[in-house]
DNA sequence: TTTCTAAGTCAACAACGCTGACATAAAAGA
DNA sequence: TCTTTTATGTCAGCGTTGTTGACTTAGAAA
């Protein structure tokens, strides 16, 4: 591991050659074909249990910013309330998730994952997590560290707010 | 430029913490809103045209790979032919793509873009490829690499062998 | 000739975006 | 206090894009 070229083509990262319209194109491929296949796994799973992808999306904010408001949420999937709202109550519904009400704003519902909840972010993480845990460890963390720049910086400006504060960005 | 520490936070592709639960859950989100904003530049320019993502995906692979048959194609996209015929069918119609029979197989219909074609086409790939442009040219050709090799790492097997072939890969 | 394959089509359905309209409760301001 | 704004929820309807299943046609292959 660590080592980049071991069993892949090399990578000359010295070369002048990175900006051509060629390698521009194919980063639209590598992009479109990564996502699709990483989250063809946690598809599968939700297809099994009638959920959907926006479900997941949900689960997923819902378990790592405990608390987070209505408001917020729809901010950070980037889709309208109603949206949102079709997919919240199910979950609510089917008890995974729970609100509480704001606080300081009685007029905000805090939204948190049951244990039911947190079963199944972590039921669809797993694989998520796997594939990249294996990416990351054969690529090495001179690999995953330009990764991780060239993704935050190919983000709006706004999105890179939504990130999670433990990180480094 | 090239300098990956110019106007971001420090990368220390040294440490070895990069496989840790949160950076693998970062990376799930940086994947997320990377690619949202990726392509919601295209996404706002063919809703005015009245098409959708859909369109888009099967003039870039049609424009990129000229006379690719439709089975080549659905298998490229991961969608059903009936999906797909449905998107095909518009683009014949509104003369952007054309079809040419098989010189070997006559059953086959082998697809290629229109001048109209190509012109969409490049109207949407141009937002995607300026950005793309800018954040590796802030990046720097080692965070390209890194970004390329773990993406491609990302995504199936039996993807890879959808990749262009003028690639490195 | 029979069988298999590539492509096209029809119908129906589900997930998940969207807009518009409207309701309620609570905060905030005049 | 009265009014306005804000946060949330909901109903109805629509469009895109994915799915399955069934069936047709043309051409290749056995």
């Amino acid at each position: 591991m660590q080592n980049a070229s071991r069993n892949s083509p090399p990578i000359r990262a010295d070369q002048r050659l990175f900006l051509t319209d060629e390698q521009l194109r194919t980063g639209t491929e590598l992009l479109f074909f990564a996502y699709r296949d990483f989250i063809g796994d946690p598809d599968r799973l939700l297809e099994e249990r009638g959920y959907g992808r926006a479900h997941h999306r949900a689960l997923h904010f819902i378990c790592h910013r405990p608390g987070i408001t209505v408001a917020r949420l729809i901010d950070t999937l980037a889709v309208t309330k109603q949206s949102l709202n079709r997919v919240l109550r199910k979950l609510i519904e089917d008890g995974l998730v729970e609100q509480t009400v704001g606080e300081n704003d009685r007029r905000q519902r805090l939204l948190y994952l049951t244990p039911a909840g947190k079963a199944l972010e972590e039921t669809l993480a797993t694989p998520q997590r796997e594939r990249l845990r294996t990416a990351y460890l054969d690529a090495g963390p001179e690999a995953v560290a330009g990764f991780r720049e060239v993704l935050h910086r190919l983000m709006d400006e706004s999105a890179r707010q939504s990130l999670g504060s433990n990180s480094e960005w």
